[in-house]
DNA sequence: AAATGTGAAGAGGTTCACAGCG
DNA sequence: CGCTGTGAACCTCTTCACATTT
């Protein structure tokens, strides 16, 4: 399956469960689509569910039951996942709690950080490690998802070490982009960055039609 | 400019920071791409900054400084921002002190939540408002950015309130997609959608060759 | 000689339109 | 007749290649 289309079907995984929940049994694409805010086109619904195999009847519509268990398998809903927190401070800590919060399916399975005043705490049990022992802990752990929240400066290292350790998926808070031997998928979530955007926008759009400064 | 560049202008202009800090007062394209890892191709590069104007000399490369202030200017970091958050849980506190920690272009103005338990607590000063002062609070303190972080049910309703407000720009921290009447430029973090992407990613990754289950 | 600026080619993903099936 | 499934058109952004300028 195509990268682009996994957001797409973790958002209709979503809204399918919704419809399940409210007692429908089956759906069509302008439907779902529907149901979405018309925020996704039909023929993207789709072109998208194709590609998992025959799961519509044409001139009926989609059962939505076998279309929420196949969306599951696909986007690994059903596994359990363990977690290892790189940096430990408001972004870190949010995160954990957070993302426990939201979904049974992750656990925080190790937390390190580099700060003396940090390493030692607890966090629901799990302890704040030195980063030093990241090679060691993760194996032994079997952590599959590394999440950096660290400065920029650091973030390199850190996931050098996570995949080192085996990690072959992560999630990057830090403004740089990753480069690693090993093949390992990287998200990267930027919220200055996110913020420039909003206020390039609200520049551009303040100054209608003005040459810059 | 055209939006899919602006997160490149932004890691553009935090490179370029950074030279600056070492002391050089030109770069090249190529230059510029490798202090980037190589992430963004030097045409790339040059074609970004070719639509913010003659920026380079031909044989030469581009001048630092008058780059650092003509994209300090496209992305709007001159200028300072009232922000709205609206749900102080922990993804809502824990923005709210990394963004005021890591820029100081950007201040916390207002701060919204639902919950009893939470509304009159104070963070830095700022008091927690219900959400249904939202409309005459934002206007009178002139919020310029609006960020939602609340969960998906009641992020619709809040998004509307913030623009009938006047905020024009929104950071949406909730698996939905907002409608909104008026021009307002909105983005998405979806947390637990990144996390799916990766755990797809790990699911299909783990199980080579063997359809579905 | 060196590196920018840019038209043209290419790649990737989305939308269209309709054939195909129930 | 209704709705899916899909090849083709379309669109948008990226990469290439080279003419241009200092």
């Amino acid at each position: 399956m195509i990268d682009p289309a996994i957001p797409r079907l973790y958002a209709y995984h979503r809204a399918l469960r919704e419809a399940q929940a409210a007692g429908k049994s089956t759906i069509t694409s302008d439907g779902l689509a529907a149901l979405l805010g018309d925020a996704i086109a039909p023929s993207q619904i789709r072109k998208d569910l194709s590609a998992l195999g025959p799961l519509g009847r044409r001139g009926r519509g989609y059962a939505i039951n076998p279309l929420v268990e196949q969306l599951a398998w696909v986007l690994g809903l059903e596994h359990d996942w363990r977690i290892a927190i790189v940096g430990f401070g408001y972004l870190g800590h949010a995160f954990a709690t957070f993302i426990t919060a939201r979904e049974a399916r992750f656990r925080i399975a190790a937390i390190f950080d580099r700060s003396p005043s940090v390493i030692g705490q607890h966090w629901e049990g799990v302890p704040v490690r030195d980063v030093a022992e990241i090679d060691t802990v993760v194996r032994e752990l079997g952590c599959n998802i590394g999440v950096i929240a660290v400065p920029a400066a650091a973030a390199q290292s850190s996931a050098q070490r996570l995949a080192g350790a085996g990690v072959r998926a992560i999630l990057n808070f830090a403004p740089t982009s990753l480069r690693l031997r090993e093949p390992v998928i990287v998200r990267n979530i930027d919220l200055a960055g996110e913020m420039s955007i909003l206020t390039s926008w609200l520049t551009s759009s303040e100054t209608p039609r003005e040459a810059r400064a």
